[in-house]
This record gives structure tokens, sequence and C-alpha cells, in this order.
DNA sequence: ATGCGAAATAGACAAATGTCGATTCTAGAA
DNA sequence: TTCTAGAATCGACATTTGTCTATTTCGCAT
């Protein structure tokens, strides 16, 4: 019934972290040779060494199990490079080039056809790095900064879908530059 | 394999317009009773009285089928309101409501916690539309206009799929001129 | 009206999905 | 160390999925 509550369960018991790192990792690398809709739960079990019936006493279908993975390794990659917001133009390029590093991250270097997705994980990741900027420094004055963040996560995700689908891509960081300054007066026209 | 190129055969044949349009009204016809992923193939060609191989002559599986349904029905309700460039604000709004009214059409009265797959269909009309615009007027200088029609669609459809998901929401076309307001901007910007 | 090509139907198939009850194993507390 | 809750395994199940090979039906041009 899609009720994919069991991810966000808080636990510390070593055989439940254990199990669901195996099928993340599982999944990562299988990712790395087939597409998403061409793995199967049984091959990820079997990829991770463990039961079928484990895999569904902790995600409700493979796509939980994606969007678990996805959220887990987006956020490593972004605290790994440390985003502070003393400087908001800085942390916008930061995250944006987090976005377009994460897509080629996650699906190897062949350019697959098919659109993985990672909307479901990654834009609520970036939602709420914004969420918590807008709360801190200008927290808008009429705009409803929930709906800021939201939107901009969804532009900046949608700029960097299609610069990564496309054939011969220009640099991450040359596409990351140009999402931003795109996406940058949202922000500046909100305070007023 | 996920090669859904069929539905954009173009074809005069009664038989497989007839065959479309029926299995398109069934899907619509379910999804006022059930979820998209509780609905399988079978009970869409039950439904539709075809034979359920007649849908794999069409369509390479259920959510090919969404996503031609949901790119006729969005296209259809957009042009029944004619929008036209020649006053680009007007359009915007037009837009950016016809988003937020197509999302309540689709899904019924209540307010289903499952996130449909809908950014694969309507973001890609609205990509269009945009793209038609820029081309018309405000070619935009520096910028990629490819690039700004996506990313601007995408902003549109995440602001509109978020206050769709609000238990008790303002009326479209509130949501839809704060939306409408806050994406100008980079619009704005663009041409310079 | 007749015949051709293509669409629709029918039935069957292996594989995958999601669920279940019963059993075994194990982490952590007593 | 022993005990216990619950995590993992195992085998089985009904459904669903996507694909096939006939076979029948139907639109349309001749």
């Amino acid at each position: 019934m899609s009720q994919a509550l069991q991810p966000a369960t808080e636990t510390t018991d070593p055989r439940i972290l254990r199990s669901r790192r195996m099928l993340m990792d599982s999944l990562a690398t299988l990712l790395k040779t087939r597409e998403f809709e061409d793995i199967s739960v049984h091959e990820i079990t079997d990829e991770a060494k463990l039961n079928r019936a484990t895999f569904y006493l902790h995600y409700p279908d493979k796509s939980a199990l994606l969007l678990a993975m996805t959220e887990v390794r987006f956020r490593e990659l972004i605290e790994r490079r440390g985003i502070s917001f003393t400087d908001c133009d800085r942390a916008l390029d930061a995250i944006v080039l987090g976005v377009c590093d994460y897509l080629i991250e996650v699906t190897g270097c062949p350019v697959k056809g098919a659109l993985i997705p990672l909307e479901g994980s990654i834009i609520p990741v970036v939602e709420g790095m914004f969420r918590e900027g807008l709360s801190r420094h200008g927290a808008a004055g009429g705009v409803d900064s929930e709906l800021l963040a939201t939107t901009v996560a969804w532009a900046i995700f949608g700029g960097a879908r299609r610069w990564f689908q496309t054939p011969n891509r220009v640099a991450a960081e040359e596409m990351a530059g140009k999402i931003a300054a795109m996406v940058k007066p949202v922000f500046l026209n909100g305070n007023q």
C-alpha cells in the first residue's frame, strides 16, 4: 500500500542498520551496470546476500529503496562539502553544483535514456537546505518561504536534470553557474 | 525496455484511435476510485473492454499510458482556455493556473497521499509553451532559452504540487498568482 | 465485393511482485 | 550465562507483468 515509513524509523539495532546498508550498497552497485527499471528486487537481495523477504521488511518496493539511498548519499555529498550560509551566493552555487555532481555520481558514466525518479529524493533535501538558509537570513517579507524553497529546489533540479540528459554536456561547474544565476533573482525579488 | 515511442506515432486508423481513447478514459475513470499504483493493466483493459494484449500494442507499461493521458488532457485544458502570448504576464498567469487546476482535475477531490508521477507529462507541455513564448518575444540575450523554459516549468510544477498536497489549500487562483509572481523575475533578469 | 495489411483477440508462458506463516538466529538485558 | 523480543530466513502463494504465437476481425483501396 506504499506506506514507506520504515526507512524513517530511528533504530540502533546493528542488524537493521547492516541490512539497509547492504541493500543500498547493492543497489548502487547494480545501478552502474543496469538501469533502475531493469533491476529486480531479487537481484538486489542476491547482491546484498540477503533474503528477498528481508527486503520487504525494510522497504515497500524498490523505489522506496532508491529514494532512501539517494537521500543518504546526496546528503553525504552535500555535507562532505560543508555548505555554510555565511555567504548566501556561495551557498546557492554549492547546492546547485552538488545536484549536478550527484546526478553524475549516481548513474555512472554512460548516458542512460532512463529518467530515474530521483526528484522524490533529491528535491526534498535541497528544499530543506533552502528552508534552513531562509530561516536564518533574508526570511522574505511577504513571500511564503516554504513555497520559495520548494519552487527553487524544483527549478534547480529541473535545470540540472536537463543538463544531465544532454548528450555532450558542458562541465558541471559551468552549468551550475548558469542555473544559479538564473534562479538567484527569485530570492532577491522575494524580499520586497 | 521503456521505448515508449508508440504514442507519438501519427495515425488515422480509427481502431488505433479508439483503443487509445478507451484506455485513457478507462484510466481516468479508475483514477477517481483508486490510486495509480493500485490499478493493474488488467483492470484498465477490463474497464476499457479491450484485451490485455492490446494494451501492450500501444503502451509499454501503465506509466506510459498515464503520461500520454496526462499530456492529452492537460493540453486540452490549456487549449480550452486559449492562452495567447500577446501579453506575456497574462500568459504566465494562465499557464500556472492551468497546472494548478489540472492537478485537481486529474486526481478527484479526495486528497491522496500518493504523488502520481505527473511531472513527466505536465512539465514537458509547460516547457514547450514557454519555449514557444520565448521564441516569439524576449528571446533572452545571453541566457539559454531552452534551459530557461525547463527551469521555469519545473519551478511552477513544484510550486503547484506543493500547494496541491497542502491539506486545506487556498484557492487555485491565489496560489497561481503567488507562484507566477515568484517566477516572473527569472524571465526579466534573463534579458540582461 | 473482394483481398490485403494491420489491428484486436485469445491463450499461454516465465519472471517478478508483494505477502504470509513458520522457523532460526542474534543483540542486548536480566 | 540464559532468556527474550524481534530481525532474518525459508518456502510457498496468488497476482501482476511483459512477451509470444496463432487466429480472428476490420478498415480501406482496388
